[in-house]
DNA sequence: CAATAAATTTAGGTGTGTCTAAAAATATTG
DNA sequence: CAATATTTTTAGACACACCTAAATTTATTG
């Protein structure tokens, strides 16, 4: 039976397969604000339901038909997202948890209208690849964390490796948002944080794990 | 605590409201489809979170506080109707469901962008007024059931008594829809079915269960 | 490699919302 | 107005998804 928590739970895995390939029980609890006596026997319903692998004390997979539904779940959340942000105006800070509930609505084809409405975005507003109804993407970006550039590089932000609320306002707070282009003047020895140049000329420093969670595109250097 | 369970009691109830003063058990788990040993159980606790008075054996009622969740429910409903119709091109005849889960989300302000992205509707695809923010709506309509209008007479569709999916199917197969403007040509007798007119002058015949779910607004004699 | 630490599972409970069957209260009617 | 019918409530269960605390298994390390 597919309910709210076992959508939850095949994204999850799906997010955390992406690192490791088998993926632990502590991992899912953490991500899922969830315990980990909680996290076993849900992963007992789900290898009932065939939607993964469970070995005893090795860790979970997801089948074929589990990442099926993990993938649909993944594409409602973000069109909805799009959603949110370009039709309702709302900032790309807050619309993660409506997205949470709206990712558990309606079937394929409620998805595909919005899609279709949305004009078949391909990125969600955090810069994350949005699946099409196979779901299937293409992401021909070539994106790497802001803090591998170096002085005197261009870049061009594309992509956050936290969605966090608290991350994303703070971007807001420090004027960085998608689609900024950013020159990277300086990187301090001491403590690896990168003063920034904006289009307008202003400077700002950002600190080590603000750029590490920063994806970008480079553009020169 | 607001679940979706109790508010799909909370709206039932204020439907059940308009007719009856005091809201039967019986009728509760009818339009809810589910048992009277359920209802009674619900209806504690919605006692106890202070949403409605029940008094054991008489039936329940509605506080000021249950009534604005009711309203605020039902406004979400009919506006999320309202975007599956006119935004994503579906028939009224299956939005319900949807809406009936989309109803759940959010709170003021998500609901509030949503209103004024569809421009502030007054009516849901079936005729129905949406609350405003504050729960109230002006309705200056006077609708009477199609049963009511006599031969000769011009009438304008503009609601619906049964929003099923099978009435509203069956709409669709006799070409009729809200905004449409109809003669009605004649009345039989025997059982009070009415022949209709359309605008080509097309001529067809409902029947008298059908006149009476459909609301209409006089336009001549 | 035995002792210790960490991760996972099991056992036993809780709250929500549902159900069936039986008891109690209210309505209906001969 | 007493007998019967209907409505409502209570009692006892169940599934889902959680939790804490106590095993149990696996990993680490001195
Ligand atoms: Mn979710
Ligand atoms: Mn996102
Ligand atoms: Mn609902
Ligand atoms: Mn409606």
């Amino acid at each position: 039976m597919q309910t709210i928590s076992r959508e939850n739970y095949l994204k999850a895995i799906l997010k955390l397969e992406g690192r490791a390939d088998i993926v632990s029980n502590q991992a899912l609890a953490d991500k899922l604000e969830t315990k980990p006596a909680s996290v076993t026997s849900m992963l007992h319903k789900l290898a009932d339901e065939g939607w993964v692998k469970h070995e005893a004390y090795k860790g979970v997979q997801l089948t074929g038909e589990g990442k099926g539904i993990a993938l649909a779940t993944l594409r409602k959340h973000r069109l909805w997202e799009v959603f949110l942000v370009e039709k309702l105006n709302f900032g790309w800070d807050v619309v993660h948890q409506w997205a949470e509930e709206l990712e558990h609505i309606g079937g394929e084809e409620l998805t595909n209208r919005l899609d279709a409405f949305l004009g078949h975005p391909a990125f969600d507003p955090h810069g994350d690849p949005i699946p099409n109804a196979l779901g299937k993407w293409k992401d021909g970006r070539n994106l790497v964390q802001a803090s591998q550039a170096e002085p005197g590089s261009v870049v061009l932000i594309k992509g956050v490796l936290n969605s966090g609320e608290e991350f994303l306002q703070h971007l807001n707070t420090m004027h960085i948002q998608l689609g900024l282009q950013l020159i990277v003047v300086q990187r301090y020895e001491f403590d690896d944080g990168l003063v920034l140049e904006w289009p307008d000329g202003r400077q700002a420093t950002i600190s080590h794990e603000t750029a590490q969670n920063l994806l970008v595109e480079m553009k020169q250097n």
